[in-house]
DNA sequence: TCTTTTTCTTAACTTAAGTCAATGCATTTG
DNA sequence: CAAATGCATTGACTTAAGTTAAGAAAAAGA
């Protein structure tokens, strides 16, 4: 189980026996029932996590309807961006299944950086690389119609697809769950 | 001029004497022609760049279609994906206006990460900074219309509205020309 | 198991963006 | 200065997404 977390991390940066083993130590395990909310809009966020099992979900709220903004499922991390700020987040986190996470505090990141300067380099690679993720996905959305949306979702993320409610994907692709429904049968028939 | 860099990093964290004066000695600027394409999809990117006065647009090119992922003007940093990286840029970065600009290198930076370790930090939280301004953009794209997209630019960057062509504009939008010289049309009427 | 709630689909209608084509205007270039 | 190029606008038409409403199917809860 730990192990994800160091092969996780080693991804980015060369892993040393002593931080793995500080790392192992200081990490805490949690399970959270599905539909429990992690962080609610105007909170401050104490936690960040690494998912070993089920999905968590971000999403913004505006004129009373939800806009997921990702998808975070195994082997990925959740760092909101209030994280160890004192500004209150912008939108909510939720489990939208059983989900059981390592997690993380500021005291608990301060004091790895302290004892790993090392880590702030990683931390920064992994930065830059959500960075041009994030302009990837930006300019995807400018560049694709809905369907060509629907049809990437489905090449890159097709265990998305099964696992989560298509309400919810729909406002993951920017649309309505009716533009959803009538563009998967479009598909369908050809 | 020099003050400018200084003052815009010391939004982020705090600057020492000595990393001021470092940061000024090894900071060259040069200013580039309107047209001047600084980095092409496929070349590796050596260099970021501060902009003192002008303007630099980045842009993917997919099916002969520029789309612009973001304007970049005074007192802004533009530090490409790919620099400093081995892989190739995946879209262009042109100066769309006579631009003045302090000019930044991989082997600099790793230089000044060597002397000033906290620039580390500061480099880290900016980051995490525009992974939060990134994540907004992408759920202000998911919950607006085109219309409403058009809006909230005019009234965030009203400045980009004037010295930019609107065909740009339209494509930072995500929309054809003709579609936003209705919106605008529309707009005025009412 | 039966009930309730949530999720998904379908239909009819409205609205706006995409497409194609033409035109006018402005700026650049020879 | 004339020609060419690039840019913005407009119109007619097509296409697909939003809206509203209803009903079916599936999942959760009592």
């Amino acid at each position: 189980m730990d192990n994800e977390i160091i092969e996780y991390l080693s991804r980015y940066v060369p892993i040393s026996k002593e931080m793995e083993k500080a790392l192992i130590e200081s990490t805490f395990i949690k399970t959270y029932k599905k539909g429990t909310i992690l962080l609610e809009e105007g909170q401050l966020s104490n936690e960040c996590y690494f998912i070993f099992k089920g999905c968590i979900r971000s999403y913004y709220v505006k004129n009373e309807e939800e806009k997921t903004i990702e998808f975070y499922t195994e082997e990925e991390a959740v760092t909101p961006s209030a994280f160890g700020k004192n500004t209150p987040s912008e939108y909510y986190v939720e489990c939208i299944e059983e989900t059981l996470a390592g997690v993380g505090t500021p005291g608990q990141e301060a004091e790895m950086f302290v004892k790993f300067p090392q880590l702030e380099s990683l931390i920064r690679a992994f930065g830059e690389a959500v960075i041009a993720k994030q302009q990837d996905t930006i300019a995807e959305f400018k560049m694709s119609s809905p369907e060509e949306r629907y049809l990437q979702l489905v090449k890159n993320r097709s265990d998305l697809i099964q696992r989560v409610p298509q309400h919810q994907i729909a406002s993951y692709l920017g649309i309505k769950p009716e533009s959803l429904s009538r563009i998967r049968k479009r598909l369908i028939k050809s």
